[in-house]
DNA sequence: ATTGACTCCTGATGGC
DNA sequence: TGCCATCAGGAGTCAA
């Protein structure tokens, strides 16, 4: 479910609610996420968060004795619920704090993930070889452009590779592609530097524009107060399959490129 | 070094 | 109404 945008927007709805509060309890309820949920994360009752940070998709709670990293994988969501709300089916988590409300995971496919990390500088295969941020000055066309060079994979499974520019998922490489008029199936390699440089600028764009609309809302997807994000309605390739192109009327069509479904149209993207 | 396939899991959807 | 196949917003891991 959640790209880039949808875990930002999760980040800011919940911070407000769990800044500088004391975690007075961590319930977990269903600790087989996508790797078992540690033991070590109980360390944490009793300390304040201190910050919430995000890097690529995961999100990182901070506090004087540890963190906490958690990923939403597909179907995950976060939302802050007063402390006793029941529990449904697949609501896994709760962090309880001393406001009295909860951070409550929820995760009908368990591809998300709750870890523990002893320090902001420990090491973690996870977090240490990932690419640079889509929104900083770490990353632009340019850097497309040099690390695509001779490489024959499609363009689209280059720019969602977390090594090459992390929190671009399926749907952001679909509407960025086709606003920058790049067939997703192009070999990177072959992609010209004036392609990518438009491409970095896209990225970027696209994504801050779907935080601003509070993320993509696809089918579960819920802002922390429980809202839909309303970046769906902005969509211009990603599920339109058979529909008219909006620059050229053409129908858009789709393959599947990297075991994901790829829509774009064959006449403006080249 | 790159690249592509497979895998984890549940729920929604569509065809028969 | 039921049953089965197919498909989902991610990404680590393995093998070629």
């Amino acid at each position: 479910m959640p790209e880039l945008p949808e875990v930002e927007v999760s980040r800011l709805g919940i911070t407000p609610h769990l800044l500088h509060k004391q975690i007075t309890a961590i319930k977990v309820r269903q600790p087989k996420l996508r790797w078992p949920v540690p033991e070590e994360i109980q360390q944490l009752v009793g300390f304040q968060i201190e910050r919430i940070s995000r890097r690529a998709k995961y999100l990182i709670l901070h506090t004087a004795n540890g963190n906490i990293l958690l990923h939403l994988g597909m179907s995950g969501s976060l939302r802050v619920v007063p402390k006793d709300t029941p529990a449904g089916k697949h609501d896994h988590i709760d962090i309880v704090v001393d406001s009295d409300y909860s951070l409550r995971l929820t995760d009908p496919r368990r591809f998300g993930a709750c870890l523990f990390q002893a320090e902001d500088t420990s090491p973690n295969p996870l977090l240490d070889n990932l690419g640079p941020e889509p929104l900083t000055d770490a990353f632009d066309g340019q850097r497309l452009y040099d690390l695509s060079r001779n490489r024959k994979q499609a363009v689209k499974t280059f720019i969602m590779d977390n090594k090459i520019v992390v929190g671009v998922g399926n749907i952001y490489a679909n509407e960025s592609l086709f606003l920058a008029g790049i067939d997703p199936r192009k070999a990177a390699g072959k992609v010209t530097k004036q392609h990518y440089l438009a491409l970095g600028e896209i990225i970027k764009q696209v994504l801050a524009k779907a935080i601003s609309q509070g993320g993509t809302t696809l089918k579960d997807f819920a802002q922390a107060d429980g809202k839909p994000g309303y970046f769906a309605q902005e969509l211009l390739v990603y599920g339109r399959n058979g529909e008219a192109c909006v620059k050229c009327a053409e129908p858009i069509e789709s393959v599947v490129i990297g075991q994901r479904n790829t829509f774009y149209c064959a006449k403006c993207q080249r």
